[in-house]
Parts: structure tokens; C-alpha cells; sequence
DNA sequence: TGGTAGAGGCTTTTT
DNA sequence: GCCTCTACCA
């Protein structure tokens, strides 16, 4: 793509100097303009490259614009800051958090380390249990105060009853648990740089005038926090660019504000404003379904995306009976496209939540699709892996309790939930840290003022591999450390011996250990504390590589920033997508329906869309209503597809074939027959729209006969009440309801 | 202290 | 429907 920059992009790239608005659609080049505004600023302006910061939503497209920017100039990515909010965080705290009490060697604790932390905080009084649903609801009340620039302290001023107070409290308590344990969670690592600016203004002049050229990716997604970090670094020269989409905003939920777009020109003033609305991704007709989706919400700033390339395919419709069906069908689609001459790695399969990748999994495992999984369980998440990192975390910080607590008993060593209460009782009353605690007493007895003598001596056993650990951690890079975790503390026969599923516990052991020699390979400071690091920032998305050759599935939230030939969303019901959670307020359906917009405008030649007439909810099945977004699909845009022979069965005729020996090809003939002996329930769907009448008997493809009850609205919204024979009662769309008079 | 069985909660999205 | 946590017993 080395065609010339539209106007447009070429006045984003070339106006350096004062604040800088780009209101950029989906697919206009945005990515393309911050770069090339990088090696403007350096080729062509003189700009030193470490007087530029440049900040990104995930470390991959910092890592692709580092990428590019080198392969243009060489050398030029080694001095220039380019990352996320929090990893940059992290390299100032490393460098200065000393001036506000932050050690040089903190842990970052994840999501999973804070609740874990927060638990031991309310489980110290029995009443919290009634203030706290859980210590995850806990944690994000915490974050979201955070995130929006509130202490403990203003947290109780504003209090307004027993449950803020509470929660207050605990934040407080919180706080005070991390600085113990030498830790910073997530949002501190943004929160502490704010801090710090705040309190010392010479670290601050000093990174403010170091930057000269701040630049901000998707900045519709910046949260309060992040704006002040943002302020800070541009406050000297207020060279500040920023690149965003208020209809691409889908981090609400997180604090993110698109105030912050709407408002830029008052809070910067003589701020340029660039709008890029070609589109060079995606065809007319998909433009045309997503500007006609997002007119449909208010308070927009309003744009209208056009493209001078071709009219393209119709939208697909993909309609099925249930979640399992909709998988099938799904995968005859794939692989519709694929006999075609797409490629699997231009193939996505967008969906509203991680739980809806399990069927589709299932279809692609059994018809032999290589596929890649982005999210759903991470691998950082997976117990062994947590472990073993457990250990890594405490022999980089011996104060972090928490992670101590993971690991003292595991594999079991005969030191249970007593001894570890009774340590940890000591703890809080003392203020210091655990470890500090089982080392110190009488020599030779761990802990000797607070353990029987029995659980001493094994706290003491427990100690002397911690040493023997720890004395590889001083000298061995990340890798030899992690390997002597797993060898001395014998963690794979603890996987055999109490876990039936042992063997893939293990394959993730070992890819971790694997992990930490390819980061050794990659990366200067090969480190425990470089790698914890590491593990610690990256995200999910950063582990899509496209080279795999395999169709990629995900959440529409980590497709943010991506783009593929053929998208495929998933689940569009109500309920599911817009969310049950969301379908209330007029706001949160707006945030859906810019997701909504989001999965369409990543495809740039197919777009599919699917739902399903039943799903199952929690154990139960329930019958679903296609989304209000389809309704809101331009019909001239939008055609039903024949998604292949969609028994929902068909694949399970290609069961023995899931090894992957037998090529998929080969399977097209069992389905053609299965199809004969399944109801087809594509040829069951309306072609052309029936009219619905009180009384009338019909028959559903999945409920069977009933009779119509109620019919409202008209139209494409007409909604018909249907009494079952079976005895239930439903409400369908007429438009997309598999049923029909009888 | 460790093992087991039953209850309960969870699913919205993530750096 | 699945996973985690808790309570109780050996």
C-alpha cells in the first residue's frame, strides 16, 4: 500500500505543530496516517525519535508500528516510546516511582491477583459478605473509581450510603494491602504516573519537555485517567495528536469517555480538526449497512463513510435453529468461502460473548478447520500456568502475600489453611509481609512467635526450596528459572498424580517454559522480572499471528483494530447481542449497536450475519428474537443465504475423522446424505413475508403447531405472539420467525 | 490436614 | 452446564 495519502491524510501527516483532532471512520487509513506522521515528523521535520510518544490500544499494533516505521527507516523504533497506557506506565514507574514510595521491584498484580487480595480483605469480617456481592464485583468498583481519578478518601466524602462507605473502606484497606505486598494492580500502573506527575513536578517538566510529539490512538477509548496521563506528558508543548472514531467507542463499561473527542477543541484551543472519511476496506454495500446501522443513534457527531471501490456482495443472512445448528452452518460457510479461493487466515468469526466460542469450536474441531481462538480461556489464566508464574512473582517480590498464598501449599507440602490463617492474621496486625514473617523468628523455626511447631518445620522445608529456588533466580536468565520451578518443586508429578486431565496441564507448563525461552531469545533484559512483565502486559489479541494459516475467532471487542476479507458475526438475538445487560438504557444499546458497527466495518469484501431461533442460557433453553440490529439492516442490502445442508447433525458423521488426516473435502458427500436424513431447516425460513393474523394456526420449525395469540407493529417489526399446543407462549419477529401458517 | 460432595454463582465486553 | 468454593468427615 504505497499508493499516494489522499488529502485528507496527507494534512493529518504534515500539520506537526499545536493540537490535532483526526476523527477517522473505519478503514481510512488511520493507522497508515500515524505512521507515516512518525517518519514525517523524523525524515522530513528533524524531530529526534526519543522526543516522540506515540500510544496504542494493544502492544501488537505498537509492535506493527514499530515494525513498519523500521523497515522505512532503520534504527529509528529503537529510541522512540510507542505502547499502551500501561506499558509505558510501567517504564516511567520503573524509572521515577521511587519519588512517590513505589519500590523499583513491584509486582503488577492482574485481575485475578486483586480479587484473590480482596477476598482476604473481606473475609476478615463476616458482615462484608452482605456488602460485597464478590470480590471481581468488588475489584471493579474499585477500577472504575480509579479510572476515574477518585482516592479512597474523596471515595468517602461522596459516599452516600452504608454500601459506598463500605466499599470505600475496603478500597482504602486495599491500597494499603498492595503498597504492603510491593505491588501495583493494573490501574495503578496509569493512576501512580498521574500521581506522581502531580506530586513532583520536576519528573513531570522533565517528561514533558522530553516529549515534544505526543500522538493518541483510539482515543474514543480513553478513560479519565488516561486523559490526565495524556495532559501531563502534552503540557509543555501541546503538540498533541489524537486519531479517533466516536462511532467505533466500546469501552463505556471502562470508564472510557467520548467526551473526550466531543470536548478536545474546548480543552485544547485552536485545535485542527481532520475528518478522513474515504473508506479504502470495505465495499459499498457493507458501508452502506453500517452508516445505516449507526444513524440509528443519537449524539453522534455524525459522518458518512463512502468508498470508490466496487458495490460488492449482498450481506448475508445465516439464520438457525439453535447454537449448535448455527456452528454447522457456520462451518459450511467457511468452507463455502474457502472452495471459493478465500483464505482461511482473511476469515474471522465475530461473536458478543466468549461463552458462544464452545459450540463453534466443537464444529470446527470436528470438521478439521484450523482455527484460532483469541480470549475465551487465556492461557495466563490457566491454573498450572498461575502456579508456576506464582512462583516466579514471589521470587521477584517475596512481599507479594498474595501469590505466596497460591503457591506455599502447592504442590501440597502438609501446610494448610490454619497455618496460612494464622501468618496471615500476624500479617495485617504487624503490617509486615508474610514472608518477612516466616523468615524471621527464633533460627531454625519459621515464624516461631506464630506456628505450632509441627507446621514450622514444614514452613521451614517449605523455606529452604524457596532458597534453593531463589539462589537460580539470582544468576539464571527467566527461562532456567522457570525450568527449576517445575524440576524442584516436582510441579508435573503433581499434575499426574491429582489431575485426570494432566496431560494438557502439562503441554501448557511446558508452553510456558517455552514462552519464557522465546522471550530470552527476543529480548535484552532476559530477566524473571523483564518476563513477569511481560506476561503481565500483554493481551489477548497480541497473540493473533495471521501467518497460522487459520481462521480466526474471537470477541467483537478484541476485533477492534483488525480487519479481515470475510467476517462472520455470530448470535445476533436479542438478549445475547444487544446484551440482556445493556437492553434497558438507551445508552448502553447505543454502545452495542457501535460494536455492532465495529464487527461489520472489519470486513472488507463478505459480511455474514447469523442467528439462532433458541438458545441456551445458563442450562436453560430459551427461545430467542433476532436482534434489533438486523431490522436495521437496510433490506436492499441483505439477502438470505443458503448456508449448505444444514443438519445440525451433519458433522457428527465426520467424527472419526478429527485428527485431521482426512481433508474436509472428503466429508462433503457424508453431509449431502445426512442432510437427506435431517430436516432441512434452511428451506424452512419465510422467502417472502407472510401475513400474520390473531387465530391463525402455524407451525414452528423448532416449537411445532400453535396458535397466533397477538400481532403487533407492522411491517419488517411486526411481532407475533404465538400459544404453543406444547403449551408455552412466545414472541417472534415476523420477518425472520421460522414458522408459517398451516 | 486432605478428600469429597453438594451448593451456588456465573456470562458481557479487557488493558 | 460448568467451574469454584465450602462444609463436613476420615
Amino acid at each position: 500500500m504505497s499508493n499516494e495519502l489522499n488529502e485528507r491524510q496527507r494534512e493529518a501527516v504534515t500539520c506537526t505543530e499545536g493540537p490535532v483532532l483526526v476523527i477517522a471512520g473505519a478503514g481510512s487509513g488511520k493507522t497508515r496516517v500515524l505512521t507515516e506522521r512518525i517518519a514525517h515528523l523524523v525524515r522530513n521535520v528533524g524531530v529526534p525519535p526519543w522526543n516522540i510518544l506515540a500510544f496504542t490500544f494493544t502492544n501488537k499494533a505498537a509492535g506493527e508500528m514499530r515494525e513498519r516505521l523500521e523497515r522505512a527507516s532503520p534504527g529509528i523504533s529503537q529510541s522512540l516510546w510507542v505502547g499502551t497506557f500501561h506499558a509505558t506506565g510501567v517504564r516511567i514507574l520503573r524509572r521515577h516511582g521511587d519519588r512517590i514510595g513505589v519500590r523499583r521491584h513491584f509486582s503488577i498484580y492482574d485481575a485475578d491477583d486483586s480479587a484473590n487480595l480482596l477476598k482476604a480483605i473481606t473475609s476478615r469480617s463476616m458482615l462484608d459478605a452482605r456488602v460485597v456481592k464478590s470480590p471481581r464485583w468488588l475489584h471493579d468498583r474499585i477500577s472504575r473509581m480509579k479510572n476515574e481519578l477518585m482516592s479512597p478518601e474523596l471515595a468517602m466524602e461522596q459516599a452516600r450510603d452504608r454500601v459506598e462507605k463500605r466499599v470505600a473502606e475496603l478500597y482504602a484497606q486495599y491500597e494499603k494491602d498492595l503498597r504492603r505486598a510491593n505491588a501495583l494492580d493494573f490501574d495503578d500502573l496509569i493512576a501512580k504516573v498521574v500521581e506522581l506527575f502531580a506530586a513532583d513536578e520536576d519528573v513531570k517538566a522533565e517528561y514533558a519537555t522530553r516529549f515534544r510529539y505526543v500522538l493518541v490512538d483510539e482515543f474514543q477509548d480513553t478513560n479519565p485517567i488516561q486523559m490526565a496521563m495524556i495532559d501531563a506528558l502534552a503540557s509543555h508543548y501541546r503538540n498533541l495528536f489524537v486519531v479517533g472514531d466516536d462511532d467505533q467507542s466500546i469501552y463505556g463499561w471502562r470508564g472510557a469517555k467520548v467526551e473526550h473527542i466531543l470536548q478536545f477543541e474546548d480543552v485544547y484551543p485552536g485545535t485542527r480538526v481532520i475528518r478522513l472519511e474515504q473508506n479504502y476496506r470495505s465495499t459499498q454495500t457493507i458501508l452502506d449497512a453500517a452508516n445505516q446501522v449507526i444513524a440509528n443513534n443519537v449524539g453522534r457527531k455524525g459522518k458518512n463513510l463512502w468508498t470508490d471501490g466496487p458495490v460488492g456482495d449482498k450481506v448475508q443472512l445465516i439464520e438457525s435453529l439453535d447454537e449448535e445448528t448455527e456452528a454447522v452452518n457456520v462451518f459450511h460457510t467457511v468452507r463455502a468461502l474457502v472452495t471459493k479461493g478465500e483464505n482461511l487466515k482473511d476469515i474471522a468469526i465475530l461473536y458478543r460473548t466468549n461463552a458462544q466460542s464452545r459450540a463453534l469450536e466443537e464444529a470446527f474441531k470436528l470438521g478439521s478447520l484450523p482455527y484460532q481462538i483469541i480470549g475465551s480461556v487465556r492461557f495466563y489464566e490457566r491454573m498450572e500456568v498461575r502456579d508456576v508464574l506464582a512462583y516466579c512473582k514471589v521470587l521477584a517480590n517475596p512481599d507479594d502475600s498474595t501469590n505466596l498464598k497460591r503457591i506455599i501449599n502447592v504442590p501440597r507440602r502438609g501446610i494448610g489453611k490454619a497455618s496460612v490463617d494464622l501468618v496471615e492474621a500476624k500479617s495485617a496486625e504487624t503490617g509486615r509481609s508474610m514472608m518477612d514473617l516466616l523468615r524471621s523468628g527464633a533460627p531454625g523455626a519459621p515464624g516461631a512467635h506464630v506456628l505450632p511447631a509441627a507446621a514450622a518445620k514444614r514452613c521451614q522445608a517449605f523455606l529452604e526450596l524457596f532458597a534453593s529456588l531463589e539462589s537460580v533466580a539470582e544468576h539464571e536468565p527467566a527461562p532456567r528459572v522457570v525450568e527449576a520451578i517445575v524440576e524442584k518443586t516436582e510441579y508435573m508429578k503433581y499434575l499426574k498424580d491429582d489431575y485426570p486431565d494432566s496431560d494438557a496441564r502439562i503441554e501448557n507448563v511446558e508452553e510456558l517454559v517455552n514462552a519464557a525461552h522465546l522471550f530470552a531469545e527476543s529480548s535484552e533484559d532476559k530477566s524473571l522480572r523483564a518476563f513477569l512483565e511481560e506476561v503481565a502486559l500483554v493481551a489477548d489479541v497480541d497473540a493473533l499471528d495471521p501467518e497460522k494459516g487459520a481462521l480466526t475467532l474471537m470477541t467483537l471487542h478484541n476485533a477492534k483494530g483488525l480487519e479481515f476479507d470475510c467476517v462472520v458475526i455470530t448470535g445476533l438475538e436479542e438478549g445475547l447481542f444487544p446484551h440482556y445487560n445493556s437492553i434497558d438504557s438507551e445508552r448502553e444499546v447505543e454502545e452495542e449497536r457501535r460494536l455492532f458497527y465495529v464487527g461489520m466495518t472489519r470486513a472488507r469484501k463478505h459480511l455474514y450475519l447469523s442467528c439462532a431461533s433458541v438458545r441456551r442460557r445458563m442450562g436453560h433453553i430459551e427461545g430467542s428474537v433476532p436482534s434489533r440490529f438486523l431490522l436495521e439492516v437496510p433490506e436492499q442490502c441483505l439477502e438470505h443465504a443458503v448456508a449448505g445442508a444444514s443438519a445440525g447433525r451433519a458433522s457428527a458423521d465426520t467424527a472419526g475423522a478429527t485428527d485431521g488426516a482426512v481433508g474436509w473435502e472428503s466429508h462433503a458427500r457424508d453431509e449431502i446424505a445426512a442432510a437427506h436424513r435431517q430436516p432441512d431447516y434452511e428451506s424452512f425460513s419465510q422467502e417472502e413475508s407472510v401475513e400474520f393474523e390473531v387465530g391463525m394456526r402455524i407451525r414452528h420449525e423448532s416449537f411445532g403447531p400453535g396458535v397466533v395469540r397477538k400481532v403487533e407493529g407492522g411491517g419488517d417489526h411486526t411481532r407475533v405472539t404465538v400459544i404453543f399446543d406444547s403449551g408455552g407462549e412466545r414472541k417472534f419477529l415476523a420477518r425472520f420467525a421460522p414458522m408459517r401458517p398451516i
